[in-house]
DNA sequence: AATAATAACAACCGCTGTGTC
DNA sequence: GGACACAGCGGTTGTTATTAT
């Protein structure tokens, strides 16, 4: 990592929130011709006015090629509880595991799925011990996890049938990964 | 049909660790 | 060794879609 002088404080009146077709079209293409770099430095000379940071995390988490978005397999969902059972939130060790997931999906999908249910699971038990709670929320808890399975042991078809309803590459008004990609593939020379 | 509640996902924020000057 | 810039991580919040009333 290098120093420059006036490398961060230049402030081009930033964007935030979603990121626009172009805004991605620009990345993709920009990354394909000249690889992922010093981010902020690419913000820039991509002309994007985004930060690094951003640029970063939209190529991570939704526009690499490799990346796999949207339905999670059962055996996914398995290896998730297991990771997470061995590492708490450790999301990005867990991703590392699966492979074309990224953290913050691998993050999203515990919150609003997974620890869902196990808490529906221990209300049903009328427990209150609040495992599944310490697993999530302690992030520098390395041992004595509990193991969500022994909280939480859903009948397995059931389990699948919470993978959620992923919008499919149909919709006319989502482009997908597929599209973009042709698309930089089209402005690219 | 309208509205409220909930779920799912995308993106940002703040912090920490690391490398360079 | 301190300051700085950056990457990466995990937590949180905002937005949109879906479902229930």
């Amino acid at each position: 990592m290098k120093k420059s002088p006036s490398s961060s404080s230049h402030d081009v009146q930033v964007r935030k929130g979603p990121w626009t077709m172009e805004e991605d079209l620009i990345l993709i293409n920009y990354i394909t011709n000249h690889g992922e770099g010093v981010w902020n430095t690419l913000a820039r000379s991509a002309g994007l006015k985004r930060t690094g940071k951003s640029c970063r995390l939209r190529w991570l988490n939704y526009l690499r090629p490799d990346v796999r978005r949207g339905n999670i397999t059962p055996e996914e969902q398995l290896l998730i509880m297991e990771l997470h059972a061995k590492w708490g939130n450790r999301w990005s060790k867990i991703a590392k595991h699966l492979r074309g997931r990224t953290d913050n999906e691998i993050k999203n999908y515990w919150r609003t799925r997974i620890q869902k249910h196990i808490k529906h699971a221990e209300n049903f038990n009328g427990k209150s011990s609040g495992h599944a709670d310490q697993a999530t929320t302690s992030s520098t808890q390395t041992c004595n996890v509990i193991n969500p399975m022994e909280t939480y042991s859903p009948p397995y078809d059931n389990f699948q049938s919470f993978s959620g309803p992923y919008p499919t590459e149909t919709n006319e008004n989502v482009w997908s990964m597929e599209d973009l990609w042709s698309m930089q593939l089209l402005n690219s020379d």
